[in-house]
DNA sequence: AAGGCCATCGCAAACGTTTGCGGTCTTTGC
DNA sequence: GCAAAGACCGCAAACGTTTGCGATGGCCTT
């Protein structure tokens, strides 16, 4: 009895009383290329099915300096607007046999620094990264174009690297709009880590649509420093204390807004009666909580989609990426957590 | 200018005019026991890290059959139940030296049977997999221990396999107690998927515990067929058609929760004013529920930890595991769902 | 002076692929 | 009958490690 070893083209080889080479090449379609008779290229196949014969990852990924695999780097796996993500890249690159490298960051660019060297040393074919963002430093010298990848979630201007990102801009103007529309104007804006595309883009945002409508923005009403559903939950506190008036909250992600409605529910405010509440990332808990929250949802599904997308044409056409990026328009929805008002 | 390609042992070697065989062995700290002195020993580790030298994955795992990676097998990475579980996977994981493959089965028997075989195929070190759970023909051919593995969440009694879950039963008859102690007896109970670990033992908590208080169980109150959001709406519609006189639910998952909810809400019954509502795994949001809900919350931070730890005791000692299986208390978490009343 | 014994190191094979050059046959053309 | 042309296939190197055997010197011992 042989052992449980998987077997190898050498034993194809041994057991038609052929090379290795006429093998390899028959199992890599390559036998009208090579000239290798019907008959044998067919007798190849056979024999490598029965023996459920697939060839060692390792030895090709050696060989031919390509792994079939990718890396993706996510700041906290936990947050289901990552989660979502991941689980789309996941499908999407499997689809076209790819595996992938999960690495969690921890929203710690230590950690994403690590993390790209250890993916890096993997040899993975290919990145899709969403970036802790407040540091760029340790990407610029992937724009050489090295090593495949695509930015998401988060993105830097100045670096010229193709990512695909929701429309925050568009998303918190609309949102902001709505908010004022309905009577609002002391609107809060939970922030989320100073320094990020999304949180910069958002902020702006927010602050046009109050210039459009003519309200001067007041940055005491702009609050916040993390993603977290901590800083939502002290900054709505802070908030409160300092600034008298606030009809409505913006709150800039799905975890500050749990920490809203926490400060919110201490204080003894209801929502929408006291005050209004609007957030970004709309999730499936968002239509039961108390108070159905109005939200600005985001397309992560398609993200991660395009994204693999986006990864696979820079892999194919072996380096260099041409357009400038993709930004994916959200949608407002609308439920009952903001009131209308009359100021 | 050399080509950005990453050192090699041979760089090294050729650099200080050594053999590739004393390199490896002087960065494997084998200097010592293979006779190699100290100053070479120490050129070479001084080397090495000035050219940022790091061992290929690849032509290490080719040789040593080793890949310094698991596998990381999910039914649903976008579940923020398993997405908690990855996350501390990873960490755990990432601590000891090892990337880790994520694979999706979306549920899917299929899928899962296909991510075995191509994480097999990647030559991982070991495997954590919540598996589907309905059926385990696939999971026999690894009791074998020729890849250590332990399983997670969902376990299979007949299956000679390393596990750690949840108490789901003691956590199911917590929940089901606590209703009947306020006043509660006709229960009903939206399940997740029929053969499954997880929904059997806690549909046998909650029979017993209504048994334990004098409560014969009516099967015509335990319905459903899945873990996810749609099957909680469709069987609380049902139920509340087919039986009358429900006064609590108990929902056996998150997403069946939210369900739950919906079909509630479209009902137009309150929660817990009409109808009190209990659900297995606690979720940062549930407190913040149009009534914050009463959960059973699982420890799924250490679940993940554990399955890590247990892999790498079995990776560590090549092979056989003794132990059982572990299983984990759960939490009842009292809020706001649950009304007592008055028969 | 010869043998023995350390201390230090290197050769070469092996892991399982892929691929640049060939090398044999058989057939064909004249 | 003989060369040229296919048709069909194999050798061996290479990818970057690790490791079983030795190999080479120098120094000590007697």
């Amino acid at each position: 009895m042989k052992q449980s070893s998987r077997p190898t083209l050498k034993a194809i080889a041994k057991q038609l009383g052929i090379s290795v080479t006429t093998v390899s090449r028959a199992l890599n379609g390559k036998a009208e290329a090579y000239g290798i008779s019907k008959k044998t290229e067919e007798a190849v196949l056979r024999a490598a099915k029965e023996m459920h014969f697939s060839p060692d990852p390792l030895a090709r990924g050696l060989r031919l300096n390509r792994t079939l695999s990718i890396g993706l780097l996510i700041p906290d796996i936990s947050n289901p607007y990552f989660a979502e993500i991941a689980r789309n890249v996941e499908m999407a690159a499997r689809r076209e046999g790819y595996s992938v490298f999960l690495c969690d960051s921890q929203e710690s660019t230590q950690l994403e620094v690590e993390s790209l060297a250890l993916l890096r040393d993997r040899k993975v074919d290919g990145l899709v990264i969403a970036p802790v963002g407040q540091s760029a430093a340790h990407l610029e010298e992937l724009q050489d174009g090295s090593l495949p990848l695509v930015v998401i979630d988060r993105y830097f201007p100045n670096l010229k690297l193709p990512y695909v990102v929701s429309d925050n801009y568009r998303g918190a103007m609309e949102a902001t709009s709505h908010l004022i529309d309905r009577g609002h104007r002391t609107i809060a804006c939970v922030q989320g880590l100073a320094g990020t595309s999304p949180n910069r883009e958002r902020v702006r945002g927010y602050r046009t649509a109050l210039k459009d409508h003519g309200i001067e923005p007041d940055d005491a009403l702009v609050a916040g420093s993390s993603f977290g559903q901590e800083n939502g939950y002290v900054h709505t506190k802070l908030l409160l204390g300092k600034k008298k008036g606030i009809t409505a909250i913006l709150a800039l992600s799905n975890l500050i807004t749990l920490g809203v409605l926490r400060a919110l529910a201490e204080e003894g405010l209801s929502v929408p009666g006291d005050i209004s509440v609007i957030c970004f990332d709309d999730q499936p808990y968002c239509a039961y909580l108390n108070a159905p929250m109005t939200t600005v949802d985001q397309d992560n599904e398609r993200m991660g989609q395009i994204a693999v997308r986006l990864l696979f044409e820079q892999i194919q056409s072996r380096g260099r990426f041409s357009g400038e990026g993709i930004v994916l328009p959200t949608r407002l929805i609308e439920r009952a957590s903001v009131r209308r008002i009359t100021p």
